[in-house]
RNA sequence: GUGAUUGUAGCUCAGUUGGUUAGAGCGCCGGUUUGUGGCACCGGAGGUCGUGGGUUCGACCCCCAUCAUUCACCCCA
């Protein structure tokens, strides 16, 4: 045992037991019948994809954290010697796959390539792992499952609103006070635009998006520090200082961005999507927070994210809508938005504040006792005939000593014993064990199930 | 990719200016109780101190390297 290296598995990665997959299914288990009630239909798709898929969705930092994956063969058998000083070069000569980023953009491959047997607008949900090799910390893993629901082919807000209402509703259900976090793109380009650099939009939004972290003067340094002239950024101040109600917000933003179409378009967008919202019930917290940004590339509208309010764990949703993802794959004016949930955050953040339900194991009712071959040929038929009603229960498969078998009910927190031995054989009958009040009842056969429920 | 942190029993951790057989709690196994668990008491197994070098009469402790861990930044679920 000393000799040999113990096993582990690599960074960032985890194993689920019982315990763990019990809070994870229940999670998944909400999740999914939140999104089937508003119409979307599964789909899964491969854990690899083309690299050449993948690439350039993500930005350049995404670019960097896609997982590839080495040509099998001898993938190195032509490599030319030159490219071994170059290994960006190196690994697209010998990896023509990667490990799903995100089940976003493989899904837009999805429709591009079945374009002519979906009804559109297509719903779709997906609740698979994603790869990414980033550096593990608390609450990133370089494997972990998204629950995303998109719709695609078409340009409604209400699709926005009905996001929204699912986040609302899941999160409802998990008993967890979230604050959904909205803006758009077109206001953020069109802030670019109004300031003169709409070229800086990236820069723009990466910068602003860290307001709350840095600061507002930090912001306007790292501003600066991209080539934006005090002017503009004496233009941007007021307005990611934004305050007041929403309406508020709205009326100022549009001051602001009048001299911009795509930002004017932008707010008007939002405008009528907090409409929706107004009149839709939402029990959440919703605002608009212009110094959301988010790095995905391809966000062209609405912009989300979902913060757990009590609990640090950084966002656990985000998403957006995107009116050029499918144009990539050569199919163009399909736009779609979608929504993300970060399972294993909302894990995190469960666990975090006890808020798992109790029952969230469903393991065996009730273990069997097994004191030799004659008391199991007796039980088998009493197991069968449980297990015929739904009743979950195990027989104990070892000849063993009471006390090990009453050790194992517990540590799998069965909450029922049964107790056969030769004298209740003789009279047909049944000692039933209740292992957390200790009291017990002697039953016939045919009223152990009716004991149970 | 950048900056830190930690690495001693299955787990959580002690280990005094470097000194002989490296400790505790929990867990595990056995017994008190050969058909009645959780409690209690008694006993037991289990570690080449992450790995490889170096300094030293002597290293868990000091130095270098390496691997792993955790955390923060970047970015993100």
């Amino acid at each position: 045992m000393a000799q040999i290296q113990k096993p582990s598995i690599p960074k960032g990665t985890r194993d689920f037991g019982p315990a763990e997959m019990a809070g994870r299914n229940y999670i998944f288990d909400t999740i999914r019948s939140v999104f089937k009630k508003y119409g979307f239909n599964p789909l899964e798709t491969p854990s690899m994809e083309n690299l050449s898929t993948l690439l350039g969705k993500y930005g350049d930092e995404g670019d960097k954290l896609l997982f590839k994956i080495l040509n099998s063969g001898d993938a190195f058998a032509d490599v030319e010697p030159s490219l071994l000083q170059n290994s960006n070069a190196l690994s697209l000569r010998v990896c023509e796959k990667g490990l799903r980023y995100d089940l976003t953009v493989p899904f837009a491959r999805y429709v591009v390539q079945h374009r002519n047997d979906l009804a559109f607008p297509f719903k779709r949900y997906q609740i698979q792992p994603v790869w990414r090799a980033d550096r593990p910390q608390k609450g990133r893993y370089r494997e972990f499952y998204q629950c995303d629901v998109d719709v695609i082919g078409s340009n409604s807000l209400l699709n926005e609103l009905e996001l929204v209402q699912i986040t609302d509703e899941v999160f409802a259900k998990l008993g967890v006070n979230v604050c959904i976090k909205i803006n758009n793109r077109k206001v953020l380009s069109g802030l670019s635009q109004v300031i003169g650099y709409s070229d800086k939009l990236v820069d723009l939004t990466v910068a602003i998006d860290k307001i709350d972290k840095i600061g507002l003067d930090a912001v306007k340094a790292e501003l600066a520090e991209c080539g934006i002239d005090e002017k503009g950024i004496s233009i941007i101040e007021p307005v990611l200082l934004l305050q007041g109600t929403t309406a508020e917000k709205l009326a100022a933003m549009k001051k602001v961005l009048a001299p911009s179409p795509v930002g004017t378009k932008g707010v008007e967008e939002l405008e009528e999507l907090f409409g929706y919202i107004a009149t839709a019930g939402i029990r959440q917290d919703v605002e608009i927070d212009l110094s959301l940004a988010r790095g995905l590339n391809y966000y062209t509208g609405a912009i989300f994210e979902v913060k757990a309010k009590d609990f640090a764990i950084g966002s656990i949703c985000g998403g957006g809508r995107y009116d050029d993802l499918t144009g990539i794959f050569g199919l163009p004016d399909m736009s779609g938005v979608g929504i993300s949930f970060g399972a294993d955050r909302i894990y995190d953040v469960l666990e975090g504040l006890n808020k798992f339900p109790k029952d969230a194991i469903e393991g065996s009712k009730v273990l069997f006792s097994n004191m030799g071959s004659a008391e199991v040929a007796y039980l088998l038929p009493i197991v069968a005939s449980l297990r015929a009603q739904g009743i979950n229960c195990e027989i104990y498969p070892d000849v063993s000593k009471l006390k090990k078998q009453f050790d194992y009910a517990d540590k799998k927190g069965i909450p029922y014993f049964i107790i056969a031995g030769e004298q209740e054989i003789g009279d047909g009958i049944v000692n039933l064990k209740n292992l957390a009040t200790g009291e017990q009842k002697i039953l016939k056969k045919e009223e152990i199930a009716a004991a149970l429920r």
